[in-house]
DNA sequence: GAATTGACCAGCT
DNA sequence: AAGCTGGCCAATT
């Protein structure tokens, strides 16, 4: 199966997020190239090439929340929980301080 | 090719 | 502060 550009180009910007870091898809969105496409983000992850394949999991909404996971929010939190990332009733604590910003 | 869907976001109530 | 509505985008049916 074969992706699209979008979706390329989105699982190509979250490779290049570090351990520890998070974002979310209106950034990551905006990043790519369309700054209002986060829904589309979302859609391009959730049917997901591979699960595994690109750190999704470092991917969550813009106010903090998790958002989804297509392998299942538990083990979206439990990853980055894992990797560093503190949560707090299912939202990230030091957002900010996580959020990793594209160039 | 049109309509529906979905891991969202911002604004309003 | 929490919940609802409308709006944007690409992929799928």
């Amino acid at each position: 199966m074969k992706l699209t550009d979008f979706e390329s180009k989105a699982l190509e910007k979250i490779k290049e997020i570090p351990e520890g870091k998070v974002s979310s898809y209106k950034k990551l969105a905006r990043a790519i190239g369309f700054p209002e496409a986060a829904r589309a983000v979302g859609n391009a992850l959730h049917k997901n090439p591979r699960l595994i394949r690109v750190p999704c999991h470092r991917i969550v909404k813009n106010d903090g929340s998790l958002g989804g996971y297509a392998g299942g929010a538990k083990k979206k939190t439990a990853l980055l929980k894992k990797e560093g990332v503190r949560f707090e009733g299912g939202k990230i604590i030091n957002f900010k301080e996580n959020l990793y910003r594209f160039r």
